[in-house]
DNA sequence: GTGGTCTAGACCACA
DNA sequence: GTGGTCTAGACCACA
């Protein structure tokens, strides 16, 4: 998993959003075992306690489970995985549309813009999300 | 500014961004004189030759010009400062865009998400562009 | 057994109704030889004193007999045994009532209550007795 | 607040049952500040960390509300506060009939014994809850 | 080994 | 001062 956090989120929340970000592109599939605790602890290089309170929080959320002794599992629910994309899309849009708003564009020009770009797009090459910030 | 750097793209392309967000945000004016190349690199924490050439680039797209001994300035063609806004836009909607598709998500949904957040939006508080929480 | 005491009544109160609640759960059937004082007093982490008080309470009681020599039995009045069984439901009755009325709901309420936990309950896996989660 | 840990339970969860028993008993109102979470700690005698845990936990689930730098508050929802009595009942019941069915006393039996004592109770004295365990 | 809990102690933003 | 976050490190039950 691509950690990589900056100072702006805690970072519980922002391991949160890697392992969702995970999850849905398919890394980890449904009912698959994760990496433990402390695994993924050492990975990300954080401390146990603060991985162990991302997963929690994503088990109360729903999007795994945990076995006591056998380890954590991402949910088998493929309607709960689907309410995960749909969530971490708005996420996205929302990012998107907050940081055009900032620059002091109308909302309305935003569908327009979006049109365009999956005009252009349609076609071409997959091009890279390398996007500002 | 927000000198936030990560390693996915070069330092010089990310001070670009940091500076075309700021101009474009107001944070400077059309006119409006930048501070000195070294002042810029104390602050972002960046060696001198990696801010200048981050400049020097923006120069070369016509964000900013030089007078010779004065210092460096905020073009004062608002046609550019327009043309600066939507380049900006465009990048956060290719962000937005490619991080969805990348969810699995087809790319004709788009469009729907977005019209369903800007109408949930109408009227809401403000909403700072962060993540999820 | 499970020795856990707190400071809101006499301990030998507390061992008496621990012992009650062994028997009467099967954990010493009629006739069994109960563990010595000085054994249960080790145990329980007690005077031998204070779990000799508990015993001859007992014993008055008619829940446990002595023979002289021989150690201290769990009687085998099988009409005595049931007794017991209704004590001690009837004050657990009454520790539910109690703390529900100090929660301010009306009384009338309580046998609505419990009505819908039964229904509820038909089923289910066993619920252990323990707290909330 | 009554702080009286015992083994058998997490003690942010036993902290959380002291705090939920305070509210509905009226302890403290709707809307009136806690302490804060250092002098709740102090007062419980337990980590900081800890008390912290428990509060937090009891405003997710909507029972207090914090305020950044002024302090956590409980909630003003009548509605929350009435389904946190109800909440709270059900554990009452829940233990006293998993305890009863535990001494080998038959389901129906239970609401025959809670008239039978609520019956004898009309008139009595309040009785004070002191059960057993 | 696994998840889970707890403590001690530091540091942060907010106002 | 207030809530909130994070680390280091210990200990527990479960199997």
């Amino acid at each position: 998993m691509n950690w990589d956090f900056d100072g702006n989120l805690p970072i519980y929340l922002q391991i949160m959003q890697t392992i969702k970000t995970s999850i849905v592109s398919g890394r980890y599939g449904p009912g698959e075992k994760l990496p433990s605790v402390r695994e993924l602890a050492l990975d990300a290089g954080v401390n146990p306690n603060t991985m162990q309170r991302a997963l929690a929080q994503l088990e109360q959320e729903g999007f795994v489970f945990s076995q006591s002794t056998a380890g954590r599992f991402i949910t088998k629910d493929r309607q709960k995985l689907r309410q995960l994309s749909q969530e971490l899309a708005v996420q996205y849009i929302r990012t998107m549309v907050e940081s055009i708003l900032a620059l002091g564009l109308p909302p309305e020009q935003i569908p327009l813009l979006l049109e365009e770009y999956l005009a252009g797009r349609s076609g071409d090459r997959p091009a890279s999300p390398t996007g500002p910030r």
